[in-house]
DNA sequence: ATCTGTTATCTGTGATCACACATAGCAGAC
DNA sequence: GTCTGCTATGTGTGATCACAGATAACAGAT
């Protein structure tokens, strides 16, 4: 069908012309998007947006009518995400959101600071100008967001997401970025309950001074310092949820 | 049925004295085993020891023929490792074993230093006496499979293996356990050709140098030593794979 | 009233069928 | 002889059906 397209596109624009070198750089790439590709980022979203619950039990057919397909799809999406600890399957076989123990938790901030640390540092080293304009931009946007009257918590986690994702991608390492996503899939529904402790979270955390120092580092080209900033930002905020004493355990 | 088998027992053995309290722990703890999973562990035993080749491909009937079953749990257990990267659709939907360029393989050093560090130095503090006693008992394995005649590369292999991972799992968190496991899935087809090089590799490399010292720190609880130790082994194995030319890119 | 044993409904798992697409092989034209 | 276009086979994807097991509601006994 794309090629169809293609010369359809050529007969009327170049007429007899023959085809000119640059025909296949004009043709959308075809991005293949199976049902089960889509339930997954459907999935996917809700979990990083953290709109799931911890211990929050679903369906196959539940989910599948829900979305109008059949269960197969949803059964691949589901299988995936459980293969990513994103989900679990219990004993009995129901498919819920994985609970978050105190101890997981501990123990995914430790393996996020390495991972995160070293995506951190590399990226220092291999970011170009226009990516570091970005990483600054979505700082900005959490500063303004903070400094607002009233801060929307969720925007404010949103712009987090975006400034630390926006500097691990920026170290191209394709893996290491995969994985990290993978991890922020599995602490997505714990992170929401930072950020609905309420506004005031946004505004007495210690997140922006982090930030604005690993924006600076990030500037001066200093790996330690940029990696110093983002662990000390993990750890703190992790601190915070630590405090709450919502986790089982 | 479990539970009728419990009562029967109790019925028989101790009579009318009522339940005695540790009838629980007398019943055999129920596996779950599904078709998905035994196929899932089969490929996964099959990337780790090496025997699929990078780039090879596969049809989920065929497989599903060779094994016995219908091609739905081939194809759970294949979505599973596709989600791990331990397997790949290529864009015209075929299934393979991933191709393994040069800067992927950098990349997945890097993260197994990161990573396998962190876990080295956790388990040096952590270890129990006994754990210590297995990582040094796979590490007399390993040493002893070198000093033969004829080293078999396979052999060596598998106790290098049982080395690396009697270590990680003796830090005791099993989220990083199952993230190193999955890195080990994606070097499995290409650290299978390490040790094809034939038993030359086994006897000049220093892998037997580093793990001497990795045992020693991790007796004398030194997490700092053992951790280079272990960073010096990932990367002088990866420095062998890499001047051998094998990978492309 | 509480507890036990049964039954009904539902859920995950696996098999089978149907379809769209991709690859390979072959025939025809230049 | 080389290339283009068509056809046949096979593959992944999705839907539907069948079955084992789990949950929960209910009836009966103590």
């Amino acid at each position: 069908m794309e090629h169809k397209t293609a010369s359809a596109d050529e007969d009327v624009e170049a007429g007899t012309e023959g085809p000119p070198p640059g025909l296949d750089t004009r043709v959308v790439r075809i991005v293949r998007q199976t049902l089960a590709d889509q339930v997954y980022g459907d999935l996917k979203e809700l979990l990083l947006a953290g709109r799931a619950a911890p211990g929050e039990r679903f369906t196959l057919r539940g989910l599948a009518s829900a979305i109008g397909t059949s269960a197969m799809p949803v059964r691949e999406a589901v299988s995936r995400l459980v293969a990513e600890n994103a989900l679990e399957v219990l004993p009995n076989r129901a498919v819920r959101v994985p609970l978050m123990p105190r101890a997981r938790f501990k123990e995914l901030r430790l393996i996020r600071c390495s991972l995160e640390g070293l995506a951190t540092e590399t990226a220092v080293r291999a970011a170009s100008d226009a990516e570091i304009a970005e990483v600054e931009g979505f700082e900005r946007l959490f500063a303004a967001e903070r400094d607002k009257p009233e801060p929307d918590g969720a925007a404010a986690m949103c712009h987090n997401k975006d400034l630390h994702f926006a500097l691990y991608r920026a170290a191209h390492l394709p893996t290491l970025f995969q994985m990290i996503e993978g991890l922020w899939l599995q602490i997505g529904p714990v992170l929401n309950l930072d950020f609905r402790a309420g506004p005031d979270r946004v505004r007495q955390g210690e997140a922006h001074i982090r930030h604005a120092a690993m924006v600076a580092a990030l500037k001066a080209r200093d790996p330690e310092a940029a990696r110093t900033a983002l662990v000390a930002d993990i750890w703190s905020a992790g601190d915070f949820i630590l405090s709450r004493n919502v986790l089982p355990d």
